[in-house]
DNA sequence: CGCGTAACGGTTGAA
DNA sequence: CCTTCAACCGTTACG
């Protein structure tokens, strides 16, 4: 559970079963593909899996995301206390209505909206289990919903927490879900748009590192994209970025980056040896809450002076952008730093 | 040979 | 606490 070492694959590459590959590898692909190299060689190159690399580039391409989807957890429910209480007082107002009926009116009532609303066998197992004995007990249970209102709104957080993965990206195609919108899941992740398309997290990490193989113009297309991109968006969004945005993408760098020592550079990276020890998930909850955290790994660490030596010139660290990525909340601590390196 | 993808064994984290 | 379960992971192998 606690993989020290990952394992190796046929490239002679070292990857963490069941874990994602580190964004600085990740981007790597990305950039390259940018660059115009053919997958194939991108992944003889990394060692990563040729599997590997179409799926993140296939994501990329699709999302706009070369970060992994959310790990673990259950979506966040749909039937939260709001929309129960709703269901019980539909039920209770009118016994005989259907689930479909009640699925109806929490839309039309706007308690809930088309990406919230529980399906009908949610419903049906909502009024089964919880509302079940409702129907004898009603009378004295209908006057008892005060004491605990659920002060939870029916969009909790969904607007909030988007998610960059496959399974509900939001297509050209597809005119309905506003980028955010896009997924109910909590992921720490992401989350303002321009994170959601990934361009923050790579247009930073071009800044970290750029000055090693991308092309002045390469960066200077991406950040123009994300300044683009960034204007284009609402404030709340963008707002967004440097909070929420960025503290989801710690926690899985810390996992990386914060490697005691010897940060393996961008070309042994691969390498056994040089495998970077996995951090274990550590005290921090890793898709911690967004906020106080943050600013523990802004404030903490005693990696970053080591990671501003360890750092090669050239060549690319991989672990260099990462590192600064973790503080990278305070973008004013990074860019010193990451001048200080080109 | 390159690429997309299903199967597989794995991890994670909310319920 | 512990268990369950459904999400995701990257590699491998196949077509």
């Amino acid at each position: 559970m606690e993989p020290a070492f990952g394992e190796v694959n046929q490239l002679g590459g070292v990857f963490v079963n069941g874990r994602p590959l580190p964004n600085a590898i990740r981007l790597r692909i990305v950039e390259l593909a940018q660059l115009g190299i053919r997958p194939c060689d991108i992944s003889r190159q990394l060692r990563v899996s040729h599997g590997c690399v179409s799926k993140i580039l296939a994501r990329y391409n699709e999302t706009g995301s070369i970060l992994p989807g959310a790990i673990g957890g259950s979506k966040p429910r749909v039937t939260t206390p709001t929309v129960v209480k709703h269901i019980r007082t539909y039920k209770q107002r009118d016994p005989g209505i259907f689930a479909w009926e009640i699925r109806d009116r929490l839309l039309a009532d706007g308690v809930c909206d088309k990406f919230n609303l529980p399906s009908v066998s949610s419903i049906s197992r909502i009024l089964r289990n919880k509302i079940g004995n409702l129907a004898q007990q009603s009378q004295y249970e209908s006057g008892k919903q005060a004491p605990h209102p659920p002060p939870q709104p029916s969009l909790p957080y969904n607007h909030l927490y988007s998610y960059p993965a496959s399974k509900v990206p939001n297509p050209p195609g597809m005119p309905t879900l506003p980028g955010h919108m896009a997924m109910h899941r909590i992921w720490p992740s992401s989350h303002s748009v321009t994170d959601i398309l990934g361009i923050r997290s790579i247009t930073e990490q071009q800044n970290s590192f750029q000055s090693s193989k991308v092309a002045a113009s390469q960066r200077a297309k991406l950040e123009e994209w994300s300044a683009i991109n960034r204007s284009n968006f609402p404030p709340a969004s963008s707002s967004l970025v440097n909070g929420v945005d960025k503290a989801h993408l710690e926690p899985h760098e810390a996992k990386f980056t914060q490697t005691p020592s010897g940060l393996p550079t961008a070309n042994s990276y691969v390498t056994a040896p040089s495998i970077p020890p996995y951090h274990p998930p550590t005290q921090v909850s890793h898709y911690m809450g967004y906020s106080a955290t943050t600013s523990a790994y802004v404030t903490g660490p005693t990696w970053q002076p080591a990671s501003g030596s360890a750092l090669s010139p050239h060549s690319c660290d991989l672990a260099g952008p990462l590192a600064f990525k973790n503080i990278a909340a305070s973008r004013d601590a990074i860019h010193p730093v990451a001048a200080s390196v080109l």
